[in-house]
DNA sequence: TTCACATTTATAACAGTGTTATAAACTGGC
DNA sequence: GCCAGTTTATAACACTGTTATAAATGTGAA
């Protein structure tokens, strides 16, 4: 609902016209609640730009078309993942930042599910589709955005410290973890667990079972002590 | 690739008439060839119906419209994905036989990458948008179907052989390894791996770290025989 | 202000889509 | 051959995104 404006931080020096970033405003904040009512498809240009108050043409010279303006809620659904993932504070254990980062991944999943399944979507196999009909693709995806970087930054410091073994790649440990995280999500959002709760017993259990997979005999160790101590 | 309708010879079993089937099939052909051109999004019923030679009316009698379409060609991916595990030998070890079911699943997503996204969009959280419409979605997903009994089956075999913790409920053993392949399988085919030799590396990296997670004392200790034997 | 240029808007038309009502064609059983 | 019961083809309906066009609006300089 708050599609941030231009701030102090960074003033937007082309776009200073405030009544063409409000309509801009209005109409992702429509489309956002058509996304979250009923997914990408439920986004109709007419209805949109009935509720907002103009005609379908606002929607082409806001956003290019209907794919711009997906493009635009799928840059605000990586803004949101990547502002949840800034808040998890970064502690002075790396296990337990990654843990951390990896529960912040999962409830963002969890209370923005439209906006989910859209860079997903937009992440699945249907991007070729897309592709192939001229299309380019918003961004590469989840790699290079700040996000991956939290996640691959907790890495390097787990392996730094040792925790995990520095044979292997960290972009390889970080890619199983966001697999893992990913694939945990999708089946969750699909209503195949039950209780929230045993959805969060099993995303514990999971990501606790791929991060001992990639553990040091030292780091097994620590990890042990630190169960015992919960 | 479709039975000869014209010629009456064919000895009629009990089942309807060869005639409407031949046609049902026809349709599901190139519906599926549509969709593997193209995702879901491809498949128009007047393309279809033009190709096949008939008219859209043909898919409502057969299918009931095009949802029903849909949720015919989501059954045929799970019916090929089940072919493909009822294919895995059962391997006397019953971690070897984990991995293979793992390898085989991955083989198929790679290999029917549409199919795949199909079984998955209607698994991800547009069903909720999809339900909220009116629509029955056509199974409850992979739990149930041969394909997770044959996993289920594995990691039961793994906890009686002792490889894995009897401790953790097997359901929760084996979503976790479906989650894993499942999240693996997405980021794949979004490409963001480039070449398949380093997928294939990652695949088995990430699916061993969990498998690692749930592997006993014991268990541990035989998986180290077992490397080392490679 | 006033004019000229550029942009954005609204309207309507276009090419599609899935769906449905209707009437013709076809089936299988007598 | 005839007669229900289906299935089909056609056309119409209600949508969709997109685009051409012209009016309205905003913008900037004289």
């Amino acid at each position: 609902m708050t599609t941030h404006a231009p701030h102090p931080s960074e003033p937007d020096q082309e776009t200073a016209n405030p009544r063409r970033d409000a309509q801009r405003a209005a109409l992702l904040d429509a489309a956002s609640r058509m996304l979250m009512h009923g997914g990408p498809d439920a986004i109709s240009l007419r209805k949109l730009a009935a509720e907002v108050g103009t005609s379908t043409m606002a929607v082409y010279t806001a956003f290019g078309g209907k794919e711009g303006l997906i493009s635009a809620l799928y840059e605000e659904a990586f803004n949101r993942l990547g502002a949840t993932q800034r808040a998890v504070p970064r502690d002075p254990d790396p296990l337990v930042w990654l843990a951390n980062l990896g529960r912040a991944y999962h409830d963002f999943a969890l209370a923005n599910p439209s906006y989910y399944a859209l860079m997903i979507s937009v992440t699945m196999p249907v991007s070729e589709a897309a592709r192939h009909a001229g299309a380019e693709l918003p961004a590469r995806g989840i790699s290079g955005h700040p996000s991956y970087q939290y996640l691959l930054d907790a890495v390097k410091a787990c392996i730094a410290e040792g925790y995990f073994a520095s044979d292997v790649e960290p972009v390889m440990i970080a890619d199983a973890f966001w697999a893992v995280a990913h694939g945990l999500c999708s089946l969750e959002l699909a209503g195949y667990h039950t209780s929230a709760s045993e959805a969060g017993a099993r995303f514990i259990t999971t990501t606790s079972a791929v991060m001992m997979g990639f553990l040091t005999e030292k780091g097994r160790a620590r990890m042990n002590l630190a169960t015992r101590k919960n």
